[in-house]
RNA sequence: GGCCCGGUGGUCAAGCGGUUAAGACACCGCCCUUUCACGGCGGUUUCACGAGUUCGAAUCUCGUCCGGGUCACCA
């Protein structure tokens, strides 16, 4: 039998920020899709007409991009199925509503908010929901003289008081809740906009979608699902419901992701200089395990080698340590030329103008380097000679100290003086050969040069480099700088 | 609180009745070395607890505890 195209979607609502739960909930949709050769869709959910952010659709749009979650239907490009706003497709759900009604599987409800709140506040938890049923059982002359009367109202599903509904998903087996614990939910809000949980049955119906794919916040809401979907006859989709991910709170516990994590949002991460192939490889990791527990995957290496029984139940915590170390990884997997394009903005922040040897620059940085925000901290000692102690000269190790320092600058200055092609490579020879000449450790010699020429005890790369980078005029500048500091 | 779902080192995790319980991040030590990083080698730390089933349980069952989710005219 010919197997039926996987279909999935991804189903934001637009609320301008997206954090790398909802990123992770889009990726995993496209992973099952693409993995087995089916159709990933994207459908904005903008049924919360109070909550609308202007702009925020784009803000979809371009993270998508560019973590390259390519969609083969969706607003911007149309499809068969479209469109694929739920605010253009209103008139739509309604019709479904009143079949419901009709039906007797839905009804109309009069009641006023103010009524629910008293409700809520009062009688807490005596109903499902905290809603009453007080109009399921309306007479049907009452309701139709609300209705010509043009009382608000909203559109209530039925649910059934007796029994229990079950149904079974991929992830987490086979799930049953007692139908007593069901809310008659709202259908359709008296703006007449559909709820996310109606539209969302609806479209995905429309939309042949066959693999429901989402964060398990929704586990306890799926009954209600299933229960729309066999009210209409239609066959429910495979559920996939996804472990959340976990943010720590100041305090040390953990909940689900939220804005309140600090920089858990794709913008902010970018920002903090993560790379968009470092996130998705990172998220893509966090409730999911290859078979063969591999951990550096492409895009396309994720589609490859996804499989939805590799997806755990357990939630898991975000952690940043492995996310920077994965950017790190993917930093120094990056070719020269590159690496060059990427850091370039930030060299730009130290050196506007100025003309620097870029390739010496990006060879001592690669490696060091998790993130390339960290760049101009690093590299401003270049611009810059730090004011420094002289106790920076003493090291045991290279067996250096005050005195031997002075010797040493004195030594490398003619020798570096003479070079005229200042290059890592010369300046390796002339110094190296100095230190064997005078019969002394590398370091010896190495060491004062260094601290001399950065003024700093850490730096990036070898003094060799610095020299390099610094250029002739200025690295014997500061090494005669450092000959003043020492008295000599 | 009711209901639902989870629980393998600090974190991500493999494991599917018999393993010395993988691997990665983090941490520590050593090597390399002119500092730092990269790289290499090694180490610390784990099956929440209690009963059962079984010759044998991290793996199966039950209970307890702990954690999370959910209970809106939000999605």
């Amino acid at each position: 039998m010919q197997q039926k195209t996987v279909r999935t979607r991804f189903a934001p609502s637009p609320t301008g920020f997206m954090h790398v739960g909802n990123l992770r909930t889009a990726l995993y949709e496209y992973l099952i899709a693409k993995s087995l050769g089916g159709t990933f869709v994207l459908r904005i959910e903008d049924t919360d007409q109070e909550r609308l952010v202007p702009g925020a659709v784009d803000v979809i749009y371009k993270t998508l991009e560019k973590v390259g979650l390519k969609h083969d239907e969706g607003p911007d490009i149309g499809g068969k199925f479209g469109p694929y706003i739920q605010s253009e497709r209103k008139d739509i759900y309604k019709p479904y509503a009143e079949q419901l009604v009709r039906e007797g599987r839905a009804y109309y409800c009069f009641c006023t908010k103010e009524r629910l709140e008293a409700l809520h506040e009062g009688k807490e938890g005596e109903f499902p929901g905290g809603y009453d049923r007080h109009c399921r059982d309306l007479p049907k002359e009452e309701v139709e003289r609300l209705l010509e009367s043009g009382v608000p109202y909203v559109i209530r599903q039925r649910m059934p008081i007796e029994g229990s509904t079950t149904f079974n998903d991929v992830v987490y087996g086979s799930i049953t809740i007692e139908n007593k614990e069901l809310e008659d939910q709202i259908l359709i809000k008296s703006d007449g906009y559909p709820t996310y949980n109606f539209a969302n049955v609806i479209d995905d119906h429309l939309m042949h979608i066959t693999h429901v794919v989402r964060g398990c916040e929704y586990l306890t809401s799926t009954p209600k699902y299933n229960l729309l979907y066999q009210a209409f006859g239609w066959e429910v989709p495979t559920y996939v419901h996804l472990p959340l991910i976990m943010g720590k709170n100041e305090d040390g516990s953990v909940s689900k992701l939220s804005k309140r994590h600090g920089s858990t949002g794709f913008e902010d991460l970018m920002k903090e200089g993560y790379l968009p192939q470092t996130i998705i490889n990172y998220i893509a990791l966090l409730g999911w395990c290859p078979k063969d527990n591999r951990e550096l995957f492409t895009l396309p290496e994720l589609v490859e080698n996804f499989s939805i029984d590799g997806i755990s139940k357990s939630p898991a915590v975000f952690d940043y340590d492995k996310l920077t170390w994965f950017n790190g990884e993917y930093i120094r997997a990056m070719s020269e030329e590159e690496f060059i394009q990427n850091a370039m903005p930030y060299f730009k922040e130290v050196f506007p103008d100025k003309e620097m040897n870029w390739k010496v620059l990006a060879s001592i940085l690669q490696p060091r380097i998790t993130k390339f925000t960290q760049i101009p901290e690093m590299i401003v000692f270049l611009k810059e000679l730090p004011d420094y102690s002289t106790d920076f000269f003493v090291n045991k190790k290279s067996k250096t100290n005050l005195e031997n320092s002075v010797q040493m600058l004195k030594e490398a200055l003619p020798v570096l003086e003479e070079i005229n092609d200042w290059t890592v490579e010369v300046i390796h020879d002339a110094l190296i050969g100095l230190a064997q000449k005078l019969e002394v450790k590398n370091g010896t010699l190495l060491w004062p040069v260094r601290i001399a020429a950065a003024g700093m005890l850490v730096t990036p790369g070898g003094a060799m480099e610095i020299l390099a980078i610094l250029g002739k005029e200025e690295s014997i500048r500061r090494l005669r700088l450092g000959l003043e500091k020492l008295g000599a």
